[in-house]
DNA sequence: ATAATAACCAAGTAAAATAGTCGGAAATAA
DNA sequence: TTATTTCCGACTATTTTACTTGGTTATTAT
């Protein structure tokens, strides 16, 4: 299966996305960067991948970034990760039956069922829900409470 | 997560074992090589794994090879990846929960979650079963044939 | 006894995938 | 016009994967 580091960053992102983005503000790369962990240059190319997807408009310019293209309550896991890493599927095949001479191997319908198992899964978590719940919350008032320290200390070392 | 060739190959093979072993009979991997298209010393790789995991047991010698430890119905399949691959595990600190300065990141519980749907899916799923339907039986018989063929051009090539 | 067969074992290796970085260009707001 | 930010393509080091190679040991049939 297909279920990589740029996959997870590309969640993480948008889980600081939908809990960062105001009515008319935008969310700055250099921010999710700061909050996460990940280098902008690598999340650059995450967003370019999610907003081919669809799922982000970005802005340029001062104070522009990023913000969600639609409610995070009509935005999956699924289409998240489907959007930034390759399809999820565990079939060697890749679907198309032709695992052994042409013909289906023995195991190929073991792994469509758990690559549609998966599917599923992560197709019925939205964005918006997970952003809710209480551990999310938590976690983020710990990251912005990290993001105002590195902030304070980034001032110190420039003065 | 880890879900690769080497685990599709281990349970492929065991399934060949399955379909294959007789009461006093034991399969060799070369047989298996033939049915599943996989290189015996793949295979001696594979299976050295799953002695360690106590799911075959092995004899040496003319007329040797493997069979399952215990009843097919009694093997999982989340028993045989996990004991080929990297533990099925899609968190990125492993469950350490210290994914971000020694706590748990944003999405933590999201890939717990996930780890364990997978997980229980393929935990459910045992040998036995599999190898008795319809369609495993047919791509088997379909197999047989091949082995059948491979053995007779075998014949003459060494006459 | 000996030859053949088959598991057992350690190490090496080529290719692919992953996880990034680097250097710049274009747009936009102050 | 300058700082900021997205946007874009290419490059690269590391890691993982998917094997192969070259042997050793146990067992059976002849």
């Amino acid at each position: 299966m297909k279920l990589t580091t740029k996959g997870r960053y590309a969640v993480t992102a948008m889980m600081d996305l939908a809990l960062h983005q105001s009515e008319d503000e935008h969310v700055s790369l250099k921010s999710i960067a700061n909050h996460q962990e990940i280098s902008v240059a690598y999340l650059e190319q995450i967003f370019s991948k999610l907003k081919a997807g669809g799922l982000v408009n970005g802005t340029r310019g001062p104070n522009g970034g990023y913000r969600l293209s639609r409610p995070a309550e009509t935005i999956s896991i699924f289409e998240i990760i489907d959007a930034v890493d390759e399809p999820i599927d565990v079939t060697r095949c890749h679907g198309k039956k032709d695992c052994q001479d042409g013909e289906v191997c023995l195991t190929h319908e073991l792994w469509t069922d758990l690559s549609n198992q998966i599917s599923s899964f992560l197709d019925q978590l939205n964005l918006g829900e997970i952003v809710q719940t209480e551990r999310v919350q938590r976690v983020a008032a710990r990251q912005s409470m990290r993001c105002t320290e590195a902030q304070q200390t980034q001032r110190v070392s420039f003065t």
